[in-house]
DNA sequence: ATAAGTTTTTGAAACGTTTCAATAACTCAA
DNA sequence: TTGAGTTATTGAAACGTTTCAAAAACTTAT
């Protein structure tokens, strides 16, 4: 092996460089600059304990020289993986959804993964599209918050060979993995600070009963009354609910119109998201309601923003960034074990009370 | 060419399956399948014309029956393109930033490209790794809100064969293609009406002067005031600067601190960006002060809850899901035409003047 | 110098898809 | 039927990287 004198003369003075026909590098111009095989340079890359110090550092040097960038998809073809993972979302509008990425975004970038990011704005449709996009660039795995609650075409997808775990939504018996806040739980907090704060006459503002978050949360809402009626109980505890086609804060506007006339009686108003929260007190302020100044707030979600509105929102507090970290890590679990067992990490909720429902008066 | 009677009896019954060893059907199982060589089947999926309607039909009939999803990677290393964009962005929890991607996403998606988005949270190295992830996926381009004012990377990168798009950051000298809003007029108009208002003596919140949107909006505070001082002019303006570490909410809660004690003659605060603004705001509130209920207060960005806030914010209205979309749409542009020349799409912002400024009295 | 054991390097083949020159098949007119 | 022109199909080779059996090189003991 003659040692390589730099004598060569190609493409002097400049550090980095495509090879002669303004391709990029190569392998091949690496090995040919260190005058070593295809096969060296790959272990170089991949396995450098099995190389020769001085070969090593030759090639090293002419990786450098050359400017070569490793090509993943010639990798990927060769039976390596991707490096990319694809993350599927309703609504990158939603804060909740952007801290949920971050989380993700976070976890993966610490294992040298890229992050795809799909918003479906829940049309199945479009998640269908995604899917096929994301096998077709064959991601080692994908985070994916559902457009519906039929799973088929993702259980389809995951059984074509992409591993899949669910993020704010269960898998209906062990076939994915999942990441989940108790939202029958947020459901029973949030009613259960109404009632021991004295209300006895509640508004429940809901989304879609389709949505299974929505049938939790009011479900969590009745496990609580359940619980405050002791067989001596002498008041009476109401529930009223009015349902909207959308959980966002132009559906909480629009409601905020048939608020302005309820009934004197109910005493708060519990929100089955914050987007509806903030929508109907943005409402309720747009029509010079004074509502809010005697009508207890409650909302779910706990969004970044929701401390920022006024009043400060009272919110069931979803760990927002936490599901996403936990999902990505599941998944790159699931990834690096041949003998994976499908499992859900389910976060509880806490209530963050603040003004919008502090200190209103229930009526006597 | 006999006909495929369906009589051939592998895998009967369920529609779309693998091949026999459970790895995924490839163009050589269609192929196969529909009697056709790798060559048709790849016509079929190319360049349908170029194949008698018997044919394709056969061939699709196989596509479907095999389950084949196609390569990306092999496609890729045969010379095809990644199909895939990188958007590289500053902070992921910064509304401004969601609704860019959400533009971008919208763009992207028309043409069947997948969004792989990076938050560098202002680091350069953060920013370099990217790139060099970026770069071994061979995206098609990359949407990059840079970390700093030093291009070098990213104009390395560039040159390393990969088109990038510059995103509310102008090129130095029309080496890249740029998408911005013009901060030094945002900066005009927000000081303009504050002065229309009658307001003679006002803070200026700023970030960074590192920052060249924080230069930039300055800048056009400058610009407005010359502009207001017409040679007989009798009254006097005066903008005094404060400079905090960053553009964020924390800063702007640290920073009200020193705002409850300053003098009585300022009027107004105009803040950098909307972030700064809540930010001052909440801390102010927190603080049980009135001082906005006496000061005018502006923002920069106008993003989605500056509306939400109390009181609502008045603020410098950008463009983010166009400034998104554009950006996008001028890559596809520099990827679709070979004679491509670099350009530069300025935004005007406009000012939305909301309930923070309005009717604030100013000093006698 | 020779043999045995260990380390290092090599290079052929595989991966899935596209491309295009060559070949085969088809159509129509004489 | 034959020949010319057109349409449709074929299949070899390329793309960049990895892998692993085989070969080469190195080291150590006799």
């Amino acid at each position: 092996m003659a040692g390589d004198s730099g004598a060569d003369g190609d493409n002097s003075g400049t550090g980095t460089h495509p090879t002669k026909d303004g391709k990029k590098a190569t392998i091949r111009d690496v090995a040919k600059k260190a005058k070593v095989s295809l096969g060296t340079v790959s272990n170089v890359l991949n396995d450098p304990e099995r190389v020769a110090p001085a070969t090593r550092n030759r090639v090293l040097k002419a990786i450098e020289v050359t400017g070569f960038v490793r090509n993943i998809a010639a990798r990927q073809l060769r039976g390596g993986g991707s490096k990319a993972v694809g993350i599927v979302i309703l609504d990158s509008s939603n804060p909740f959804f952007t801290e949920m990425i971050r989380g993700a975004e976070d976890a993966l970038r610490q294992e040298g993964y890229l992050l795809i990011a799909c918003s479906t704005d829940g049309s199945s449709d479009r998640e269908a599209m995604y899917l096929r996009h994301l096998e077709e660039h064959q991601v080692e795995g994908v985070l994916i918050t559902p457009s519906n609650d039929d799973l088929d075409q993702i259980i389809d997808f995951h059984d074509r060979g992409t591993p899949v775990v669910l993020v704010d939504r269960e898998a209906n018996s062990g076939e994915l993995c999942s990441v989940t806040v108790d939202d029958v739980k947020g459901g029973s907090i949030a009613i259960s600070h109404l009632v021991e704060d004295g209300h006895r006459k509640i508004l429940f503002v809901n989304g879609p009963m389709s949505i299974r978050q929505c049938r939790d949360r009011r479900a969590g809402v009745d496990v609580a009354l359940k619980g405050q009626r002791s067989p001596h109980a002498t008041d009476w505890i109401e529930v009223i609910d009015l349902e909207v086609p959308s959980l966002s804060i132009a559906a909480g506007e629009e409601i905020s119109l048939e608020l302005l006339n309820i009934d004197p009686s109910i005493s708060a108003i519990m929100c089955a998201n914050d987007l509806l929260a903030i929508g109907v007190m943005r409402g309720l302020a747009s029509s010079g309601s004074d509502l809010l100044s005697r009508v207890a707030l409650v909302g779910y979600d706990d969004i970044t923003f929701s401390s920022l509105v006024s009043p400060a929102l009272t919110s069931v507090h979803q760990p927002q960034y936490d599901l996403g970290y936990a999902a990505a890590r599941l998944l790159l679990e699931e990834l690096s074990d041949s003998g994976h067992r499908h499992h859900e990490i389910r976060f509880t909720p806490d209530l963050v009370v603040r003004e919008s429902s502090i200190k209103k008066s229930s009526p006597a």
